[in-house]
DNA sequence: GCCTACCGATTGACGTGTCAATGATGCTAA
DNA sequence: TTAGCATCATTGACACGTCAATCGGTAGGC
């Protein structure tokens, strides 16, 4: 309640150092989770977080299919990283591409058996790692306020005048 | 107390429902807000935030220098990593690199004055940025809950059979 | 002395992500 | 009709990150 009253109050431009701090600990920890489950999931099931982002949308997509745009709106990926994606996916032929029938210049992306192998295989060990890493590395209430900061932080990203 | 008691009790494999969603919103979230931080940097200052860690780490190294490899255990990064990046920031003159008179093999890492001028436009727009994303956008109490987080997080990633 | 093993740093190959430019196609309005 | 114009998707150039291989040099073991 005195001059040392955090940055919320008042007209202070710049964070505090302790929410400097806590800025830093909290971006560094949240990236090293990421990193951690991509290699995990590339060292138990040889897929990136974006096939496995694809694969999922697919499987759970009617007839294991989806336009392009559809599958990047649905996965939330500008539509130039989800071309150079499923590329990559193809030659590995986790998917397939083909003119779609109904829309004209649209591209149908069709789930292969051997992607939907992988995305088999790979579920498992990735729902253990998020529990192992995530779930049980937090008490209850720490979740729910990891999904509280997480609306807030959205909140704030989406709010138009804020970019 | 019944049958959907959360993960935690009993011997569940996998994250149930509710904490799956807030996984994906938590790891989502803290997502984008890195990718709108990087570029608001970027469109404030051209630099990438790892431009911004390495330039930082100099600004406060005694003599604006400091070896790579002490550098790279500075920043938390891989030494390759380091060395692709001082590659590219030497070429925009950055930094410089020359070797280290001490150590046999060692390569010193110097702050050029355009380095220097370029950290120096960006610290301002930058702790802005995260004043606005995220120290602004959480309750005083959502920014402590970060940090135990951050730490409940990285202590996890940290114990070493929990890889 | 010489072989080896390690160490600091770099390099190459490749996957990944963004931005801007390009095709290809249909819609709309002069 | 056709000249724009938006839409769907791809492409190229480049930045970034990881992994494995390499290179020069020093230190240990024999």
């Amino acid at each position: 309640m005195t001059e040392t009253t955090p940055s919320r109050r008042g007209g202070r431009q710049l964070p505090a150092a302790e929410e400097l701090r806590i800025w830093r600990d909290f971006i560094e920890a949240t990236a090293a989770l990421s990193s951690r489950l991509e290699s995990r999931l590339q060292s138990d099931s040889a897929l990136s977080t974006g096939d496995y982002a694809v694969l999922l949308a697919l499987s759970e997509a009617p007839e294991r299919a989806m336009r392009s745009s559809a599958l990047a709106a649905h996965i939330g990926w500008e539509r130039s990283r989800l071309s150079h994606h499923l590329g990559r996916m193809e030659r590995r032929g986790l998917i397939r591409r083909q003119e779609c029938p109904t829309v004209p210049r649209g591209a149908e992306v069709l789930l292969t058996a051997a992607g939907a192998e992988a995305f088999g295989n790979a579920t498992f060990p990735h729902l253990r790692a998020i529990r192992e890493l995530f779930v049980d590395a937090l008490t209850p209430e720490q979740i729910v306020a990891a999904g509280e900061i997480a609306a807030a932080l959205r909140a704030r990203l989406d709010a138009p005048d804020k970019g």
